[in-house]
DNA sequence: TATGAATGAGAGTTCATTCAT
DNA sequence: TATGAATGAACTCTCATTCAT
């Protein structure tokens, strides 16, 4: 986790960073580190806690107290970590979200058709979107957006804005290679995630009354877009 | 005294007031009738405010106080129609839907090409749902249906499940017909619908920042489904 | 006590009002302003409870749960009365002062000698403030005046600047008359009260060690302004 | 090592500085008294912080926290100390009166007229109490007063009885003289610092509406006591 | 000796629900 | 039937105090 110490919590952690540096290698270094060690491993824990609480109860739901009991401090200890409840659960996002960001950074080698890629991609989503924890999370952004105009913001910077490009590159170089034959597509590259988006939602919500197979829904999304798949 | 229509606020006071035009000139009829005419007209009253505070805030952010005030009735009267916050919450997004369903049911005549049928039904879905108060309903049932099973269980039971059969249904004839050449299609005809979801989606989180031209998005993806439309 | 009702009981105190002139001479005009009594003696309750607890601890050391239960009242009863605990206590000491000003503007006819008069008023001061509930409000007001400086703008305008134009209009009364000497004193009527005020401060505080017979030295203080009073 | 020196703040910390320089080159006395030097520094610091905080505040609103930083401690610090918020402020009552009540005792040669004195110490007084730090914490022991008894009991010991007893002497003094008239006023010598007290109050509170000219207005109280100076 | 992260009791405030009118 | 004052449980947030380092 890309350290972005809340205010509160900046002084130690700087600090602890420095000291590290400073008696690198040395064994007793330990115990200086343990502590700062222990506030990391806290920290993770109040936002471990609080993801699942804010994902099962909603923002205005949740009780912080459930969330410290969760991550197992006390109540006051959250407050050393995070200014207040808004401010905790905006910040939540981010530092959900900054990861998976990394990740969409780091490319995959452009290699292959297009419609590989994009298969790639997509059954990279199933594994790790779809019925997870992190789906729930997308969720959780749709039904608060509104009331954290700076969460929708963000997750609009960070995800939305880029997956959206991305796809439409890679619409641009089926477009170019022949494989998509639909030129507009570029112009609505939510079109080819919207299957996808609506694989999660359905998951959260109908998974119990209509189970979705959310990998054939892809390929059947996919094989409108590129045409048929010969026989595999 | 009807206590719990299931019809919807708006049309259940169209309703009444006609109904008291109606009764219009009975003398005994007339006191009577009027007391539950102002009943029926409260509820609706109480249904409405409700709706738009729960679209504003959330379920639990929601304030009885404020739908009182909204509904220009007592806090107290509201618990002379629904038994508390999470049932009048329950009852309210049936209410809102039935009138929905009934609609979907009253299906037009199906003449012209299954595209033209699709065309009609997308249309009337842009003007009537993306946008409007009906998609925050969408969001709104997104949101909060993890918390009330029993709404998420109506909503696919009473719109969902009836939805996708009749997309089945249209999926199947243009099958037949030979305008849809995909014919795994019909296996999940949340393909069909899966770009309106994401329109409705993100005109309210996203549209700040990239506005969607909706309805040139569902064009695209029908060309994607039936083929490109030839020059008009 | 002249109706200065909060936001919060405006509505229902102004009400109460208007039904109360509406069913004037009406019997059963009893049970309607029953409740605005109710409310009223309440709303008094509170503010007796709320002074006797601030006097006692001082603003931030009072609990509302004290005044709650000192005032026979739910905590949230007194919300429905003061916006909060600041405003509450901002208006308390303006509730409690309004009939004091109102008391000093009811002048006593000036009779008698100038001396007289100040004895006349002093004898009031030592019976109704020296060593009284009003007397701790006094020191109240001199505890939590800088953190409350609308209290203390509002104590110097209606009481002391009101006071001290009264005991110059007394001196220079008297100085005319020839029954006080020193002139100057007219520039500074702070003197005239300076005893009564360490009159007030020593009961709260050293009683206890050395009680201070408050009559006399003003006596021997107006024996000084005055000139030695005959053998009567 | 001195835990408890009767020291007050500003004083102590500047004698230990130069003890500090005194013990210089002392090789063996220097790490140690180094250590009890820097432990007094701190002490000092901590007085001096929480005097500016509790004048500032009052006892139950300011925070130990603020107390901290101020003083450039940590909160445990603190508690090295003091045993608590309590008796640490009882105690730093005690340190700051003590050396005001050592330079009461260092009488001023009992030289000139009785007035003449009067009017020195009142220049005193004007100079180190009116408006000053000084001022502040007589108004916070009235403040608080009630509710630390043994506060109050400390000031009415330490310095009020003596102050009353010293201005009675010098009452007496006066009367014996012949500078006084007023042979009462033995009684009473509160008089005799009434204005002065009311002075402090005023400026912490009314400076702003209407500024008083506190030296004159002792100097007309004093022609008052004892008759009208002549021109000079 | 000094630190400051951690604690958790306790404070102010809100709001769903009740009930006398 | 309708009202809205009253209730008090429940919530967020603060801060004196402790204790491992």
């Amino acid at each position: 986790m890309t350290k972005k110490p809340t205010k509160a919590a900046s002084s130690s952690a700087d600090r602890a960073k420095g000291r590290a540096d400073a008696t690198q290698g040395i064994d007793d270094a330990a115990p200086a580190s343990n502590r700062a060690l222990r506030a990391q491993e806290r920290r993770a824990a109040i936002v471990e806690a609080a993801m699942e609480e804010f994902i099962a109860r909603g923002f205005a739901a949740t009780r912080l107290d459930d969330i410290a009991k969760r991550a197992g401090v006390a109540k006051g200890t959250i407050y050393l970590h995070f200014k207040d409840k808004e401010s905790m659960f905006e910040e939540l996002v981010r530092i959900v979200i900054v990861p998976v960001v990394a990740r969409l950074n780091a490319l995959p080698p452009p290699t292959g058709t297009v419609r590989e890629l994009v298969e790639a991609f997509a059954g990279n989503f199933l594994k790790e979107v779809i019925g997870t924890r992190r789906g729930d999370l997308v969720r959780l952004i749709v039904a608060e957006g509104p009331r954290f105009p700076s969460v929708a913001d963000f997750y609009y910077r960070e995800v939305v804005s880029r997956g959206i490009a991305g796809m439409r590159a890679l619409i641009e170089l089926g477009i170019a290679r022949g494989e998509i034959r639909e030129k507009d597509l570029a112009r609505f590259p939510q079109i080819l995630v919207a299957p996808a988006m609506i694989a999660v939602i359905w998951q959260s919500l109908f998974a119990r009354h209509a189970p979705l197979d959310a990998q054939e829904m892809l390929r059947v999304h996919l094989d409108l877009i590129f045409g048929e798949r010969r026989t595999t």
